[in-house]
DNA sequence: CGGCACCTTACCCGATTGTGTAATAGTTTG
DNA sequence: CAAACTATTACACAATCGGGTAAGGTGCCG
């Protein structure tokens, strides 16, 4: 049995040429497209699609916004984004929206085919330039977070206000008094260039400084 | 030019058929293959390998410890994970710690060697399953942040605090009283079950209530 | 040995934060 | 329409926070 497949992408001549190729996949069939996806929610429960092909930059609502409609209701449908556009904030936009492959269109028809049929495996398909992108998301914070200089006791400290601990609280896990904490805090402050503790908190958190 | 390879793996009859398997590959040259990697830094240098199979589960120092290693004393060598182990957080050490790939022993040896190839064209392979853990750490969160039920106005107020703002700040960006802020946010305490604004802004962060 | 960086404590003082209580008014929902 | 929820403001009070300033102790390095 094959797969039913929505394709959502506004330039009809791409849309087309995926439609046809999409079609002579024994496994595929392409029960409609659109150049738009204002209404793909209802489109996807019309045809009871299994599988979608999402263009990102499309007239009306965006992709990204088209994915958080199509997942909100039919969370099951398989959504694999198919764009041009690499840069960061699609991509994590998209993922996070509940895209479940992220293709960029350089990729070639065989590529698109095995990654459509990778979605449906269970998989999450995405281009090379995109595992890249992901895996240094990982990263990236790591690399500053040694830039700050904060001593092992400044971490100690930091990441009990993290927690959630007053300066007593932290005074009493860290066995000194309280004025100490104080010190400390001021000392993280300056070196975070922060001027509070929820600025701080914020920081540490953002930049990967306490897990 | 074939890439130099080392091989990080304590099974020996799995070492040596990798080796024998990768070797037969014209793009690869297996330099040599070790059943540890505590001295896996300075062995990278002696072979000037550019790429490595590693293991995690590996008697001495594991394979996340090695990744480290190697990353520190030469970034440029690509590292591709090749363990059994698909927990979070092996995965996640493992990427953080540095490495360009991460794939599973169920992988098929045609699989490994594309994947390998991959990671010298730049990209990042992973197997479909470590992929689909990838993609879901970045949606995890946000399921759970709606179940604080903030109105619209407690996650604006939420925001600035995250932002670093006092009480006064924010008011004078909400257009309201400080008194209202202070209502405000003493209803988000509520909510989310923090006593303090540090420990709010901790779980905002985390939970992705706010951006 | 003399700096230098870090950890520690103390005190003062003003500003901020957090809680409790109470009241008015608009909106949504049953 | 009434009830429930939300947004708003006000006041009082205790606790905490954050800055400034000063100073004693440790351990390391040239």
């Amino acid at each position: 049995m094959a797969y039913q497949l929505l394709i959502f992408e506004d330039n009809s001549r791409l849309r087309e040429s995926l439609a046809i190729l999409l079609n002579d996949e024994t496994n595929f069939h392409v029960a409609a497209s659109y150049p738009d996806c204002d209404k793909a929610d209802k489109q996807v429960e019309k045809y009871k699609a299994d599988l979608v092909v999402m263009d990102i930059d499309m007239p009306g609502i965006g992709g990204v916004e088209g994915v958080k409609r199509i997942k909100n209701s039919n969370p099951e449908v398989k959504v694999v984004m198919h764009t041009m556009f690499d840069d960061d904030n699609r991509i994590f936009d998209s993922i996070c929206a509940g895209a479940d492959g992220y293709m960029l269109k350089n990729t070639s028809p065989l590529q698109l085919v095995s990654a459509l049929q990778e979605v449906m495996n269970g998989g999450a398909p995405m281009s090379p330039f995109v595992a890249q992108k992901v895996f240094q998301h990982f990263r990236q914070a790591k690399i500053e977070s040694e830039q700050f200089n904060l001593t092992a006791r400044e971490k100690e400290v930091l990441e009990l206000l993290v927690k959630g601990n007053s300066y007593k609280m932290i005074a009493d896990k860290s066995f000194v008094s309280i004025d100490t904490v104080k010190k400390h805090l001021q000392n993280i402050y300056h070196k975070l260039h922060v001027n509070c503790g929820t600025e701080a908190v914020a920081k540490a958190l953002r930049h990967k400084i306490v897990g």
